[in-house]
Parts: structure tokens; C-alpha cells; sequence
DNA sequence: ATAGGGATAT
């Protein structure tokens, strides 16, 4: 028989209420750090005589703070106010000043009340006597009691007053002041208080620095920031993490994952806060290998991921292009909230794989989630990717009637979008027509690539002329149509637009691919690489797969050049195109049977497709090309593996792949204030993931330096 | 008493 269970809402007091006096601070004591509050506040109100000592309260007080509990703490409050009257009744100590004056008791009450979000009382708490003599700690613990209810302009205010009063404000004002401006991006002032803190003899500490960085990044000063983090005489973890999100936030995608790993290079170590900095990074610049690694740290890890960095996890997954992992965490997650199966949903969008999708939506609706618009885009963009046109305008319809969600304006372009891939032009244009809001450029920009898709050059003119009166400098909309022209064999068009963009001094992005190797991003420019191009063992291994791909049917493809030069020039500039020379770099750097992961800053043209496709045939390896729109999948030559014990993988048709537990050897370091330390050598990571139901999946086992471990 | 965090579309 199951022992029954006591009901949380039961009080149990185990405490005899005819406790001696001489021995209730003690007992008070114990009772705080236990955080029975119930008991200790029953013990305080049945001696209401008996004088306690500062600590009590204060240590009482500390314990109402951290369990929140507002109701403990102003049954405290009217104690002492009790105390304080009859004490004065009686006219002992009528003199003395009351506990409840004590700073060290109303900042510890202020903090309280700003907790529990009663603002009010935390205000009557600070105003109730003495302001002109209250020292600097009430001031900024109410400061910092209004900015944690949202209210920044007020606890600027109030730093103000205090100025006024000729307090002197110390390290803690200056954080409370500093982390109000940022909040407020009050750029004018913050920078009135870097002076003062310029100005003052004491010595600045960590924090200050800290709340200095967040100012500068909230105001997008980004040289401060950096010269900031500069001067300051010692860096930490959170340091570190203004950083990485810095760069992150500016769209630096490359400095940020710079930043983080130089934070590991010094020994910074990293929490759950840099994870979700950096894991959107490398969903970003699909730095899988990077993820990975950095999942086995989590895997490792003593503590728990929280719910923020196992979505930042499962996004970085999908947008990497493996869905499947991303689900078996999200699968294996105790708790979730709505972002969790956004992203998720989102990733069945990215992978186009809707129709699994769909069925996690009704589980989701199932479990009582109610999905918000986000979820919707998500929904709608994936299956206007799939196709599945008919569900999609189904979601459209349900949307409103069963969520009571309006559409939005990204709504009715994901609407517009699907019909327009679906060959339904008209519809789609009536939509636009129809729908209430200006159509934006990316609205017209995906009519125009519907118009690409189904070669409907006249209906192309026309919305391309739209498009270049509003976005008349954006290249991509040019590129379409050109390509639009020369599909259709327009090649008198193709010159117009190359005239058009020339007069207009529109630029096409320059093309630009990246391959991660050994946790390095190694980044090459169309027409670029050079150094590369002119080693031996390129030359060498070009002109052998030239010719093994020749015997696999791959011939070059000059259409996608839009210049008006020769052939053989048109052939150059193809074989110079970034993901090209990525993927060569990709194979004289790594050992053969080793996927080849590359990303494209732009939309890779239709001759690298194919040239990726032999190359994937002749060699035999895994080639995931993704660039701004798609997965270029070639898994011709997937190899089957066998997962024979932990440590030893075996590959049909390769070789042996040992992986010794010696070699698998982090860059990355835990933070040891913040997470406990990671077990010892790799005693536990192999049944940790294997609790974590991670199994191996195909050909992403082999390759990654974490790969037998993780998956 | 003080500093840092996630999802969407063309």
C-alpha cells in the first residue's frame, strides 16, 4: 500500500508553542533557512513581548524574498509595527529607534514587496519615514524594485533624487542607474552616469562593467561596447555573454561565434544564458558540428537544461537540417511551452516534412496548447513548401474560425505564397487585392518567384515593376527576373535588367560559402580562394573529378551566367562559385566518407546543384548544401553503419573509424560557479545519452568529432 | 541589494 499523500496546502506544526524565549531566535533561525515560514511566523506571533535581535527579522525577511511570499511578509511587517507601539505604551525604549527603521530591514521589505510585484507597497515602505536620511541601499533597492516591475523611467527618477539629496551613489546605484538607461535606451543619460562613475575614486567592480556593456548594446553603440569591454580589467561569464548576443543581435554571425569560442579559449568556461546565445548562431551559419559538441556538454552537464536552452537547441537542430534530433528532444522534454512546439513545428516546415507536422499540430491542439501566429506561419509556410495546398488553406480558414487568430500581413503572404506555387496566380493576386492591408516587397517578391516557377513572363513584368518602385535597391528581385528572361530564352531581357541594375547601381550580393572543419568556419568568396585554388592538391584532385563526374553525366551548365562573355570565361566563373570551392576545400581537409556540410549565403544556382550531385556520386560522400532557401540533400552514397560498442564504429565499404573516448576532448569548459562540475573524465556521458534515447542515426554518425558519443 | 536568455514569412 502506497503511503497516502499529505495534501501541500496542510500546515504541520511541529513546533510546541510553549517554546522558551531565551531560545526563539535560534529556533527562528533554523526555521527561516528551512523556509518554514508558516511556523516561524506562528512562533514570532505567539511572543509578541519578547525582544528578537535584528538578525531574526532579517534572516525571516530573506526568507519571505526568495519563496516570494507576500503574505508571510506583511504578517512580519504588522508584527513589528505591534511591537513597536506597545513597546511604546509601556515607555521602555520610547527613545529607541524602532526595528522597522532599520535600512537593513526596509531594503530587505522594499525588495520583498518589489518581488511579490506590489510596487505600491514597497513604495510606502521607502516613503514611510526618514527619506532624507536613508543611505544608499533603500535607494537602490527600490530602484531596483521599480525596474523589476517594468517601471525604468520611475527608478531613473529616483537615482536622480538621490543625486539631489547629496547621496553618494556607489557601485550598486550605478548598476541600478546603468541597467535603467538600457531599459530605457536612454542613451544621453547613461552616458551622464559613465562620467560620474569616470569621476568617482572607488573602484568600479564587474558589475558596473557589465551594466556599462548592456547600456552600450541596448543603445547600439557598438564601438563603446567593444572599447568597454576592452578596458575593463576582468572579463566573466556574463561579460562574455553581452558579447556573443551583441555581435549575435547586429546580425555579426561570424564575430559571434568568434566571440564564443575565444570565451572558451580563456577559460571562461559558459551557463545556460551563453548556450542561448551562441546555439542561434549556429542554427544560423548551420554550424552543426559546433551544436553537437555543445549538446554533449549539456549531456554531460550535472544540471538540467532549462526549457530556453532546449528550444535554442531543437531550433538549432532543425535550422541545421535534422529534424529528427530536435524532436527526440523535444519528445524527451518535461515541461514545454508554446515556443517549444513552435519550433518544432517549424522544423517539419524547414525539413518539408508537413505532413508529420500537421500530425503534431493535433496533438498539440490535443494537449491543449492554444497556437498563436507564430505557430500558424509556421504551419502555412511549411505546407506552401510541401505543397499541400489544400491542408494550408484549410489552417488559413481554421485560424479564424476555431482560434479566433486574425490573419496577419506575414499570414496572407505565406497565403499568397502557397497559391502561387500551386499555379494559382489569379487567386493569388486576388488575395492580394483583397486583403485589406499594402502588400509588401516580400508579397510581391514571392508572386515574382511564383511567376519564375511557372514562366509567366507578362505577369513577372508587371509585379517586377511594382517591386522596383519599392524596393528599387534590393538585388534580389533583378536576379528573379533576369532569371525569369532567361528561362524563356529572353536573352534581349537578360541585358535589360543587367541595364537597369547597372544604372541604378543595384549590386548582387556577393556569393558566399562556408564549411565548418574541426569547429573552424572556413569562409570563401565567389571568384575567391585563390591560395586554394592554385595548391597542387587541388589542381590535382579537380581534374580528377572533373573527369569521374563527366562519366557520371554531369555537364557544366553555363545558362546560370547572365553576363555577355564567352563560354570558356562562363565555365570559369561557375567553377569559381563559393560553395564549389568550399566543397573542394571540404575534401582535401577531411578523410574520405565524411559528409560534406555547406552553407551558401545566397540561393545556389542550378549548375552547382548538379556539380554537387556528381560530386556526392564520384566520392561517395554525404553532401548537405543549404543556402537561403533550401536543403541541397545528396545522400546517393549514404553508408550504412553499424553500431557495433561505444567506442568503435564500423562503415560498409570504409575502413575501421575508432573513436577513442581519449580523442573525444572538449575545447569547451563548464562555468564551475554556476553548473557543477561534469563527471569525471567520460565515465558517464555514454549511458547519460543513452538514457537520452539517443541512438545512432545513419550517415550523421560518422564524422563528428562528438559523433560517437552523441548520436 | 547589482549584470546576461528562445520561436515566424519573401
Amino acid at each position: 500500500m502506497a503511503i497516502p499523500s499529505i495534501p501541500a496546502s496542510t500546515t504541520i506544526t511541529v513546533l510546541p508553542t510553549n517554546t522558551k524565549p531565551s531560545s526563539l531566535p535560534s529556533t527562528l533561525k533554523s526555521l527561516s533557512l528551512s523556509g518554514k515560514l508558516d511556523e516561524a511566523l506562528h512562533l514570532i506571533e505567539s511572543h509578541p513581548l519578547t525582544p528578537l535581535p535584528l538578525q531574526t527579522y532579517d534572516a525571516l525577511l530573506h526568507a519571505c524574498i526568495s519563496r516570494k511570499s507576500l503574505h508571510h511578509g506583511q504578517r512580519l511587517q504588522n508584527h513589528l509595527l505591534l511591537r513597536h507601539s506597545t513597546k511604546r505604551k509601556k515607555g521602555r525604549g520610547g527613545n529607541q529607534q524602532s526595528l522597522l527603521e532599520k535600512p537593513a530591514l526596509k531594503t530587505k521589505l522594499i525588495t520583498l514587496y518589489s518581488v511579490c510585484g506590489r510596487i505600491d507597497l514597497a513604495r510606502s515602505v521607502f516613503d514611510s519615514a526618514l527619506v532624507g536620511t536613508a543611505p544608499e541601499s533603500v535607494w537602490v533597492a527600490m530602484a531596483i524594485g521599480y525596474s523589476r516591475n517594468g517601471c525604468s523611467k520611475d527608478a531613473l527618477s529616483l537615482y536622480v533624487d538621490m543625486l539631489r539629496r547629496f547621496v553618494q551613489p556607489g557601485n550598486f546605484a550605478f548598476s541600478a542607474a546603468l541597467k535603467s538607461c538600457a531599459e530605457l535606451g536612454d542613451f544621453p543619460v547613461g552616458r551622464g552616469v559613465h562620467a560620474q562613475i569616470v569621476k568617482c575614486k572607488d573602484e568600479s567592480d564587474q558589475v558596473v562593467y557589465n551594466a556599462l556593456l548592456r547600456l552600450y548594446l541596448e543603445c547600439g553603440c557598438f564601438e563603446d561596447v567593444v572599447r568597454v569591454f576592452a578596458e575593463m580589467p576582468e572579463r566573466n561569464i556574463v561579460s562574455w555573454n553581452s558579447l556573443v548576443s551583441g555581435f549575435a543581435g547586429r546580425g555579426q554571425l561570424f564575430e559571434a561565434f568568434d566571440a564564443f569560442r575565444r570565451m572558451q579559449g580563456e577559460g571562461v568556461g559558459f551557463n545556460w544564458v551563453s548556450l542561448t546565445a551562441v546555439l542561434p548562431v549556429c542554427a544560423q551559419i548551420n554550424a552543426l558540428c559546433s551544436g553537437k559538441e555543445i549538446h554533449a556538454q549539456m549531456a554531460k552537464s550535472v544540471i538540467r537544461p532549462d526549457m530556453f536552452v532546449l528550444n535554442s537547441l531543437m531550433d538549432m537542430y532543425a535550422k541545421c537540417g535534422v529534424v529528427d534530433y530536435a524532436r527526440r528532444i523535444f519528445d524527451g522534454m518535461e515541461r514545454r511551452d508554446l515556443t517549444s512546439w513552435n519550433t518544432v513545428l517549424n522544423g517539419y516546415a524547414i525539413a518539408r516534412r508537413m505532413e508529420e507536422g500537421l500530425k503534431l499540430f493535433d496533438k498539440m491542439v490535443d494537449s491543449g496548447f492554444s497556437p498563436d501566429m507564430v505557430t500558424f506561419i509556421a504551419l502555412l509556410s511549411g505546407c506552401s513548401h510541401t505543397g499541400l495546398t489544400q491542408e494550408g488553406l484549410q489552417l488559413f480558414h481554421r485560424m479564424r474560425t476555431e482560434f479566433g487568430i486574425s490573419p496577419s500581413a506575414e499570414h496572407y503572404a505565406c497565403l499568397v505564397d502557397m497559391l502561387g506555387r500551386a499555379g494559382r496566380l489569379k487567386e493569388a493576386l486576388k488575395v492580394v487585392k483583397s486583403m485589406g492591408k499594402k502588400p509588401s516587397g516580400s508579397i510581391w517578391g514571392s508572386l515574382l518567384n511564383s511567376c519564375r516557377l511557372y514562366g509567366n513572363v507578362p505577369l513577372a513584368e508587371a509585379i517586377a515593376k511594382v517591386l522596383f518602385e519599392i524596393e528599387p535597391k534590393y538585388p534580389v528581385n533583378y536576379v528573379i527576373l533576369s532569371n525569369i528572361y532567361a528561362n524563356a530564352g529572353l536573352w534581349e531581357g537578360v541585358k535589360m535588367v543587367r541595364a537597369m541594375m547597372e544604372k541604378r547601381g543595384v549590386k548582387k550580393e556577393v556569393g558566399c560559402s562556408w564549411i565548418e572543419i574541426k569547429n573552424r568556419l572556413h569562409t570563401f568568396v565567389a571568384g575567391g580562394g585563390i591560395e586554394l585554388r592554385n595548391s597542387e592538391k587541388y589542381q590535382k584532385l579537380w581534374s580528377e573529378l572533373m573527369e569521374a563526374m563527366r562519366g557520371v553525366g554531369y555537364e557544366p551548365d553555363t545558362r546560370v551566367v547572365l553576363h555577355d562573355v564567352s563560354e570558356e570565361i562562363k565555365k570559369g566563373w561557375v567553377c569559381g562559385h563559393s560553395e564549389r570551392l568550399a566543397a573542394m576545400f571540404g575534401l582535401i581537409h577531411t578523410r574520405s566518407g565524411i559528409p560534406l556540410r555547406i552553407t551558401n549565403n545566397l540561393r545556389v544556382c542550378a549548375d552547382c546543384h548538379s556539380w554537387m550531385k556528381a560530386l556526392s556520386q564520384v566520392t561517395r560522400r554525404v553532401i548537405v548544401l543549404r543556402d537561403t532557401k533550401h536543403f541541397h540533400h545528396f545522400e546517393k552514397a549514404v553508408f550504412e553503419v553499424v553500431w557495433l560498442n561505444p567506442v568503435l564504429l564500423q562503415v560498409r565499404s570504409e575502413s575501421f573509424y575508432f573513436v577513442s573516448p581519449r580523442r573525444i576532448v572538449s575545447s569547451l569548459r563548464w562555468n564551475s560557479d554556476s553548473l557543477a562540475k561534469s563527471s569525471p573524465a567520460f565515465a558517464g556521458p555514454l549511458t547519460t545519452l543513452h538514457n537520452l534515447g539517443f541512438a545512432p542515426l545513419h550517415s550523421e554518425l560518422i564524422g563528428f568529432r562528438f559523433s560517437a558519443l552523441v548520436f
